[in-house]
DNA sequence: GGAAAAAACCTAATTTTTCTAAGGTTTTTC
DNA sequence: GAAAAACCTTAGAAAAATTAGGTTTTTTCC
């Protein structure tokens, strides 16, 4: 193992990085120690990714979720990067800090990108930052205990759902319209509104708008 | 929180469960101290999960999943025993213990009964199994290193095969013919025999025997 | 607040896809 | 070499999707 272990942590909140930054820095760890780079933003984190392409530059990539102010409207976030670094540099461990605890979003995430580290960012200490680079470097994955129960809630779930189903909750969670779900579920719409009726009816409410349907399939870890 | 947290310890080594009592009752808690009963098999476990019905007998039951030995050809398990805790002793813990660490065994346990842990046999040491019962007891669930990459792998799975498919798979993998998997399967042969015909395509096996579509599907997590 | 427009909800007929029944051919097992 | 099993195919049945459009409810606008 090299005697440095060299993390790039993409957050758009510079100050939480460079937070993480002196604490693993001043961090003694058990053969090696560890430096850490930091990029502000998405573009900066893409460019950094895209400079290390085919090297071992990065032991670690830690980065956050939302990368992009709100008002910036850019659909872009963490997990783009994430898939960028497991093609470009695919070597590097990817791990994921995020304030995000939803059990769909956690899952999400771990299926697209399949990471070697989820923290949610509310359980994040001293301590467990430093396991987490511990871990990760040896024997990933790490996931702290809400990321945990996140997996657990997903891998326990009876009721399944297929691909379609979970695009058209998705879908209405983010607010679009039924008849515009036809430009990006491969589905009629009727079809569309005979599986939102299916839903409603499995889920136990039928008779109760698309709010009940929507928070229903949230409790169920769905989205 | 009682001052002593009483574990139910199901094996059918019973010097085992033995090894695993004197670990915990000698170790120092924060707060409370631990009590392990020991059941030897099956059946015993199942007459102290029935006797503790409704009961906070037990604050852990701890189940190995292999409790018969091979020549009895009974098909019960540890994961019945775990299913038949969570009806009749909802508030106890559940952990399971096992050699098994092959990705579709974990997940299907974990699936069936959503356990509060579970430990591979070959990664417990004295301080996991303290560090188990910390954690089961305050923040479950509690993993440990192979289980967690089980999971992992099968949260990364992106090629997913229906409920239909994961039985051939499973039934292909335990040597039952496929004309017999009619019985255990409700499906006809006829489309027994499509969808296996269409798994060796997507697995990129056609062309090859079955022992190829089973290896594939192992790598994959699958069974 | 009411009218018009938009969207949701719903349905029947038709089409498409998948399953099944039935049985033939090929391969494997004993 | 015979029997068993796997593999494969076709025609028909069943299930799901689609087309097309109607009714009801909600939203928007004045």
């Amino acid at each position: 193992m090299d005697d440095v272990v060299t993390v790039l942590s993409v957050d758009d909140h510079k100050m939480t990085a460079l937070g993480y930054k002196y604490i693993l820095e001043d961090a003694v760890f058990d053969g090696y120690s560890v430096r850490v780079e930091v990029a502000n933003g998405y573009l900066e984190g893409e460019k950094r990714i895209k400079d290390a392409e085919g090297t071992k530059r990065y032991n670690i990539v830690l980065l956050d979720i939302q990368l992009f102010p709100a008002e910036a409207k850019d659909p872009r976030t963490g997990q783009d990067l994430g898939k960028l670094a497991r093609k470009l540099i695919p070597e590097s461990k990817v791990v994921f800090m995020s304030s995000f605890s939803d059990s769909f979003r956690i899952n999400s995430i771990c299926q697209a990108v399949n990471p070697d580290g989820y923290l949610v960012k509310s359980e994040i200490d001293e301590l467990s930052l430093i396991d987490m680079v511990k871990t990760v470097i040896t024997a990933p994955p790490y996931y702290t205990h809400l990321a945990l129960v996140a997996v657990r809630k997903n891998m326990s779930q009876t009721f399944k759902v297929d691909e379609y189903d979970q695009a058209i909750l998705y879908q209405l969670s983010i607010g679009r319209k039924t008849k515009d779900m036809t430009s990006v579920i491969p589905l009629s719409q009727a079809t569309i509104d005979n599986r939102k009726r299916a839903l409603k009816h499995n889920f136990g409410v039928q008779d109760k708008n698309d709010l009940a349907l929507i928070e229903e399939a949230r409790i169920r870890g769905f989205i």
